[in-house]
DNA sequence: CGTAGATCCTGTTAGC
DNA sequence: TGCTAACAGGATCTAC
């Protein structure tokens, strides 16, 4: 469910609640949540008691914490929100959730942190860092394209080597991290591709370009607080955002195309939907 | 090796 | 109205 500009939001506010404080018990509920952390749940909960928080960092969709344990060295607690997880923050009184997965409780007896999760898609594990601070757990990832050491050159670069949909690479987080299946479908239909367009063939300035819009587009749901549908996605104080009224075809389908006035379309896509405008997003005539 | 498909889970909605 | 099937913002593992 959510992806970079969602993810983002929520750091933001870890990071704002969170930074300076010292973790006193973390409760786990259940093994799902800590699945990959090997250990298991009562080692994750014992292992983060005591750390310091310094701050809320993010890469593509995952989240992590970065720490400080009580002998001063770096470990970080990832987080993955999946397709449903929410991260709130938090009187430790308030009524407890359906499908809360775990709470952090501080020190300083402040808002306490939690982690709700419908499906338990998502999930928390600790993980150590290497010397940039980045956590060997998220080391498979990407830069997204709001790193500042984004490479989008290189990125085109490996486009043109690839085999497949331009919307496939578009979604593997192992090429660039932060896109799902909501700006994929917006960055596509902004640059005039349709999705099953193979990536090789586009040619270099297209890549750039859909690259761009792919930027563009995530930091403009980032200025809406990101895409809510419903209450499933949330900041950390339980605020929707408001970047669903501005989508051009993402479940648009049916409405007319916002450039033409051409209904959109939403097809079946690997197990998910595409949805894109058919004038804007001719179809290619050999699908990759 | 790179890529495509199935799978994990629960809740909501569309359709009969 | 009630049941059932399809679908939902994702990542990972397995099988070609």
């Amino acid at each position: 469910m959510p992806e970079l500009p969602e993810v983002e939001t929520v750091r933001r506010g870890l990071d704002t609640h969170l930074s300076g404080r010292t973790i006193a018990a973390v409760s786990l509920r259940g093994a799902r949540v800590a699945r990959r952390h090997l250990p298991g749940p009562d080692d994750l909960a014992a292992r983060l008691a005591s750390n310091e928080v310094v701050g809320a960092r993010r890469r593509g969709k995952y989240l992590w914490l970065e720490l400080r344990d009580p002998v001063g060295d770096p470990q970080a607690l990832v987080m993955h929100l999946g397709m449903s997880g929410q991260l709130l923050v938090g009187p430790g009184s308030a009524p407890q959730p359906a499908h809360l997965h775990a709470s952090v409780d501080f020190a300083d007896d402040g808002p306490q942190l939690r982690f709700v999760d419908q499906r338990t898609f998502g999930g928390l594990a600790l993980s150590e860092v290497d010397e940039t601070g980045l956590p060997v757990a998220v080391a498979h990832i990407a830069r997204d394209p709001f790193d500042p050491l984004f490479d989008a050159a290189a990125v085109v670069a490996r486009l043109k080597t690839r085999r497949g949909a331009i919307k496939t690479a578009l979604l593997d987080q192992g090429l660039v991290s932060g896109i799902g299946n909501i700006y994929a479908d917006e960055a596509l239909w902004r640059t005039g591709i349709h999705g099953l367009r193979g990536a090789a063939n586009l040619t270099k300035p297209t890549l750039r370009r859909l690259l761009d819009n792919a930027r563009e587009v995530m930091a403009e749901a980032l200025e809406q607080g990101g895409t809510s549908f419903d209450a499933l996605y949330v900041n950390v104080n339980g605020a929707s955002g408001y970047f669903d009224r501005r989508l051009a075809v993402y479940g648009q389908q049916g409405r007319p195309c916002p450039r033409c006035g051409t209904l959109i379309r939403r097809e079946a896509f690997a197990n998910r939907s595409s949805h894109y405008c058919p004038r804007c997003q001719p179809r290619p005539r050999r699908p990759a």
